[in-house]
DNA sequence: GCAAAAGTGTTATCGATACACCCATGA
DNA sequence: TCATGGGTGTATCGATAACACTTTTGC
């Protein structure tokens, strides 16, 4: 979001705000605000929470505690600026990961741990054929790994490495024709949600760490 | 902690509380807390967020958020009980997991998330070595990887794939002879923190998860 | 010598990668 | 027929796991 209020007027900024009434949960409260400041709804939408932040210095009005929630969603609409909000967009995360696009307070931060759990998360779940259509094709699928690794895979290993997860993906009968080449099987989100063995991603370019 | 209070007088619990002043961020809270509880000191004390609960009805006095903490250190001392606490005491984690030691509020769930966690680390750190003396063999640390997951490793496998890990464990020269038996190499913890490639922990007895 | 614990070698197997190759379609 | 993308076969490599075997000690 863009923000309209102090601190941080103008910015830009992950959706957010401060608990309701006592009865309301974090959970709740994150897809609370996600409507309310975006205009998400909450149908298809899977809300996952990335942690807790907390130290001092984070607001400049005092020491603020929040809970991020990392939300995995396909085909969201453009957000609509709510409450507090000056405007609302996309942007693709390569913005905010190179620095181009600085957040307000630490939302720097959280954006990187969201993108590492998104990633990750890609490995262990089968949260990847939600960003498809009903019925899709394995290219398609492909696709999606793709972009939220940012990596370029052999199309031939994936094709199987995929069918060889029991229950992550089902024939759907069908197939599909494109303007060229030959058409594709159709398959659709099998009962699994725990993928058996992992679709483990490439090395990432090995960060020698020496410490934490 | 036994609990010298209301809510759940008299019943075991997590060492806890409130955040203090406005200047103190979470992490200083926690380590205060595990002083203040418990007379556990932050020194070779690895504290690690584990996540926030924050549903309503956790707490009867209302919604609360809570943060926990995993905290993670070899040899600590007895605990002592302080503010608030009628008592303190170690339990291994079956009596909590089997559910035959009940505690107080969604504790029982923090436990069990915090040692999924302990036991994911052991994968991808060296934190193990932390669990042993400056100098230690390679039976002893297989040893702490054993009770953390609970299974058993063969030794011979063992000595090696922990070899195979570049910086994790440096030779320290000297051998330890016991009571009976060969002399064993004495190591010490290496440089490294993040362990690649991976030990990685033998498959749990596949839940066949289908949901989340 | 014998038991016990440390350490080494060897082999079968599995999964990942790379890539040659065939298949089915539209133009 | 050719280009294009879909799909199959297969060899190589590295990591794992199982386990036979050797080494070094105390008794």
């Amino acid at each position: 979001m863009e923000r309209g209020v102090e601190p941080y007027e103008g910015d830009p900024a992950l959706p957010g705000g401060f608990l309701n009434n006592v009865e309301e949960g974090i959970l709740a409260a994150a897809h609370r605000e996600l409507r309310e400041e975006a205009d998400l709804d909450a149908s298809r939408l899977h809300l996952e929470q990335l942690g807790a932040y907390g130290e001092p210095g984070r607001d400049p009005r005092g020491r603020v505690v929040s809970v991020a929630y990392l939300a995995i969603a396909p085909g969201l609409p453009e957000p609509v600026a709510g409450t507090d909000a000056a405007g609302a967009f996309w942007t693709p995360v390569e913005e905010v990961l190179s620095g181009r696009l600085k957040l307000a307070f630490d939302h720097q931060q959280i954006v990187a741990d969201g993108v590492e759990r998104a990633r990750a998360k890609l490995e262990h779940s089968a949260l990847a054929a939600a960003f498809c259509a009903e019925t899709f094709t394995i290219a398609e699928l492909q696709k999606v790994y793709e972009a939220v690794w940012g990596v370029q895979l052999d199309p031939r290993n994936f094709y199987r490495k995929v069918q060889g997860v029991p229950g992550f993906i089902v024939p759907a009968g069908a197939e599909r024709r494109t303007t060229k080449g030959r058409p594709a099987r159709l398959f659709r989100a099998g009962p699994r949600t725990v993928l058996h063995p992992p679709l483990v991603r490439p090395d990432t370019p090995m960060t020698n760490e020496v410490d934490q």
